[in-house]
DNA sequence: GTCTATAATCCGATAGAC
DNA sequence: GTCTATCGGATTATAGAC
């Protein structure tokens, strides 16, 4: 009942990647972690960069639908709110939480990346979306910070037994009360 | 007029390690950068550890200052505000903003270094302070993300104009409508 | 304090057998 | 598809001359 091994290393190189670090992650540490050698997974993956592309592709795909939705929209506070739960909710489904981890922590080694580089525009992108002419510079930082605890508001619980559940709404709670004005 | 290597090798380890990453940065580099050998940049310290140890020291003892304080005081809500504009006034003294930027970009790439004063841990510690009994996650969260705005709130820009100096008033009018309940 | 030289190890990546 | 074996180069770190 086991996965195709292309799946595997994925799962492996996304929490690999995600716990040490891009840089500190051997091919050789994905290989043995999966009972396999470096020669099999370079059978799979060109290189250690493809394997980044690969986890990355489709939160791009998920993020350029969102930006797309946005922009056929009238800029109006609905919508705001409503691109805002749409963001949470896509950082809550199952198989990009673990992505999204991997993105957050790994922002300046993969910064060269062309399509990690691709995910920090995006949410300046979304924040532009939400933008007003003559916006003051408290309201942009506001609107920022109500996308960004999406991410961050879960590092409240450090290791401690705050259920995640509550967390998540708890985030969403703070996310909005920083869009209104 | 040349300071001494020990300094100088600082400087530029704390740049190459925020623009590229600590584990993306070789002793060698560091060492051509600054015109010397490996061996001369071994001569001041042992190990690579041993630099971002140095690096993180004064930060770590500024924080260690900032918790010693705040557990002094009585938990009110003028405390929690003027907590935060001490943290605020913090990170942008000028010999401190290179090394909170450094820290939190590499904050998984060390986080299983034993001497780094995890800037995660800190900020859930100084959360703790800022804490009542029977608050609600909504209201732990938004403390928490008052005081990461102060981080957070300059990545706003992404490569545009915004001025530095009205971003950092707008994050932290920003981080104070976090306090309110 | 800084150098040259080098040890020892690990890396990403490839060739070619099976 | 996975293997063994290896290439070429980079890395951290050390020894010893000056």
């Amino acid at each position: 009942m086991r996965e195709d091994t292309r799946s595997r290393i994925q799962e492996v190189a996304l929490e690999l990647f995600t716990e040490q670090g891009y840089e500190a992650t051997s091919l050789r540490e994905i290989a043995e972690e999966l009972g396999v050698t470096k020669a099999a997974v370079y059978y799979h993956f060109k290189t250690k960069d493809e394997i980044v592309a690969s986890l990355a592709e489709l939160w791009a795909a998920e993020m350029d639908g969102l930006l797309s939705w946005v922009r056929s929209q009238p800029k109006t506070a609905p919508m705001r709110r409503e691109l805002l739960l749409r963001y949470a909710a896509k950082l809550r489904e199952p198989r990009y939480v673990g992505i999204a981890r991997f993105l957050e922590r790994n922002q300046t080694a993969l910064r060269h990346h062309p399509r990690i580089f691709r995910m920090r525009e995006v949410l300046v992108e979304l924040v532009g979306e939400m933008s007003e002419p003559g916006m003051s510079t408290t309201t942009r930082v506001s609107r920022f910070m109500a996308l960004y605890t999406l991410h961050a508001g879960k590092w409240v619980a450090g290791d401690g037994p705050l259920a995640e559940q509550d967390l998540a709404e708890a985030s969403i709670e703070v996310a909005l009360g920083l869009l209104e004005p």
